[in-house]
DNA sequence: GTCATCACAATTGTCGACAATCCATCCATG
DNA sequence: CATGGATGGATTGTCGACAATTGTGATGAC
């Protein structure tokens, strides 16, 4: 993860959907998988020679990846993974959590049955890999299971927007570090928010799906505390 | 707002600063401007031409404006202002509400008596111009203020996310044809915005934004309605 | 020994040209 | 006359090269 590691760092052979959308989301991929990390520079030519495609077509796919919030750009000087702060983070949840609530309301009016039932399904999976201390697929779900409920409000402004901010969060230092008790305290709130979906509340399935974001938030900020201390 | 206007769409002298970000802030201006409205196909050989710049230059700089969602790029057949659906501006709605109730909360905790105070006049300034029937300028004043109220919450990401479903949401076709009996009821519920804001009370300042954007939805709809019936 | 100046290497910014693709038109054929 | 295919123009996709800027290291003056 050191500075100027463009030469070495896409090795990994994702099949490439051609066009500037294809060579975005593979960078996008080096860096949400933590081969370029924030502060990393890319250097224009060597990753254009290592993708396999020229200077002008990989700088189309950075400005996209500059709107997402993945980089930064500095005029005459470069492009570099963001470097997400404790105060982006916490913005990044708070934008988070609103509109995570407002896809809730939307999903308590619009989710059909079949939606709510692969929402069940995936926190029961949840609570398995959980039981299992399987972390990494847990968390892999957990984003997966967000990722439905957006989808299942049906409002692919929004779906996009809290995309993005996933996004960036990965970008934060201190994430990951679960701490297992925790886990069941997660899953009980997505229960609920499932619950008031089902009955079809939207003002109780919003609250809920608002709190858990910033349950979610405090508990980062815990084990941020933790770090410091010990 | 033929297709293919591209040719005499940006004779306009902004003040250009330099680089990619003034090339796709002036182009955005272009579009917002109506020199270029939905469904306009965007030359890239004409523009580039028209800017003065090269083609790859311009390409990057629509690739933000992709992002931001103001065209779309269709692969091998070039990029359009985007369409923005009637479905499409009632999710903007959603997200804008759910952004300005955040954006309120926040305020209602952070706001500096200096901030509230500017917010105030921005406020009465609107109510002057509405009362002077100078509804360009209301309507402009109105994107200011809740343009400002965005800010004054400190979160960056969301500013952003608003600012980018307002500019989407130029693009929808019906807007405008401002009923001038509805302005009085937009300012009394800023109004009561601010209020809610002075007394810190962040509940019923997001309670009281949310509303107001959702009222804004059902008075746009009012109008689409009417255009259709009569 | 420290600091300012200058030249060089590395990297980004910009450009024009070539290749690939798409669309419209025209022509041949049933 | 309708339909299918070929052809040419126009537009986008891609590329490599040159210019401009930045950072670095050496050199020299105080």
């Amino acid at each position: 993860m050191n500075a100027d590691v463009a030469g070495t760092a896409l090795a990994a052979p994702s099949p490439r959907p051609s066009g500037i959308d294809g060579v975005a989301r593979r960078i996008e991929e080096t860096i949400l998988r933590g081969a370029l990390g924030p502060g990393d520079r890319l250097n224009e030519l060597a990753l254009s020679r290592e993708i396999g495609i020229s200077r002008a077509a990989l700088r189309e796919a950075v400005r996209r990846l500059e709107q997402i919030g993945l980089v930064e750009v500095v005029p005459n000087r470069g492009v570099v993974v963001r470097q997400v702060s404790v105060k982006d983070a916490l913005d990044l949840y708070d934008l988070r959590a609103a509109l995570f609530r407002m896809a809730a309301r939307l999903a308590a009016r619009r989710a059909t049955r079949a939606a709510l039932a692969a929402l069940r399904e995936m926190n029961q999976r949840m609570r398995l890999a959980a039981a299992e201390q399987r972390f990494i697929d847990y968390y892999t779900l957990n984003l997966d299971f967000h990722a439905a409920l957006m989808r299942t409000a049906g409002n692919p402004p929004a779906q996009q927007a809290y995309a993005n901010a996933v996004k960036s969060l990965h970008l934060f230092r201190r994430r990951a570090l679960i701490q297992p008790a925790q886990l069941d305290l997660s899953l009980r709130e997505h229960d609920q928010i499932l619950d008031a979906i089902a009955a079809h509340d939207a003002v109780a399935a919003g609250e809920a799906a608002e709190a858990h974001v910033l349950l979610g938030r405090d508990r980062m900020l815990d084990t941020l505390d933790d770090g410091a201390a010990g």
